[in-house]
DNA sequence: TAATTTAATCGTAATATTGCGATATAATAA
DNA sequence: TTATTATATCGCAATATTACGATTAAATTA
């Protein structure tokens, strides 16, 4: 019975944590680039675009959709996938607080 | 003999995925963010600062090292961390463009 | 209804990550 | 030189992730 995550590091810790762990990984940044090019739904030509198994690319989606990165709608036999834009800003706050003036004064 | 990841991903992808893979670990954010805090250099006392061990706690500054996400000055006896903004504005770069209202026009 | 298509899930093997005690290293202080 | 202090690394166990073939599920088409 030790500590878990959930106690030792605050909502907001664990919330970046999570969501910058779905975007390690080659495979779902290519994923999401592919996305973001067609600038549009994708429905199931994802497979043919990537050198996985159709097993693993639909778990690197259903990461990417548990983390709130993308979001999937069905539409007969297939999914259309897209962009969960929401999380983003949150992400972007952060890494700019990183990189704030202020936290340039050392180390030089 | 099967396809490797630096075979079948691009530079900038790898990059990309390297450096959230860094950011994917709530002590690795909780590091980063007491870091910050300071807004200077920290000696030493993040290990106070952390339920965990001292080994542990090296490892995760020696990972964040390795991304390119801190840097470290021996000083004496002690090393010296503090943010290395340097990749952050390519991160906020590819997150921007996830976040770009082309790519907002379907799912709804 | 039976075949087809599309995507998710299961089971499993291989690999990677995480955490920690113990130990090593390196600089300073006594 | 011998402690002491601060940090890194080793070795190992536990856990998590990744990948894939096989199977399942669900909708569509013939």
């Amino acid at each position: 019975m030790g500590l878990t995550k959930t106690d030792t590091y605050n909502t907001k810790t664990l919330s970046l944590a999570t969501l910058f762990k779905a975007l390690g990984h080659p495979a779902r940044i290519a994923i999401l680039e592919f996305i973001a090019k067609q600038s549009t739904c994708i429905c199931g030509d994802i497979v043919t675009e990537l050198p996985l198994s159709q097993a693993s690319i639909s778990r690197h989606l259903s990461e990417l959709k548990a983390a709130g990165l993308i979001k999937g709608t069905i539409t007969g036999t297939s999914v259309c996938y897209c962009l969960n834009p929401e999380n983003m800003p949150f992400l972007v706050q952060f890494l700019n607080q990183l990189n704030s003036p202020t936290n340039q004064t050392c180390c030089s």
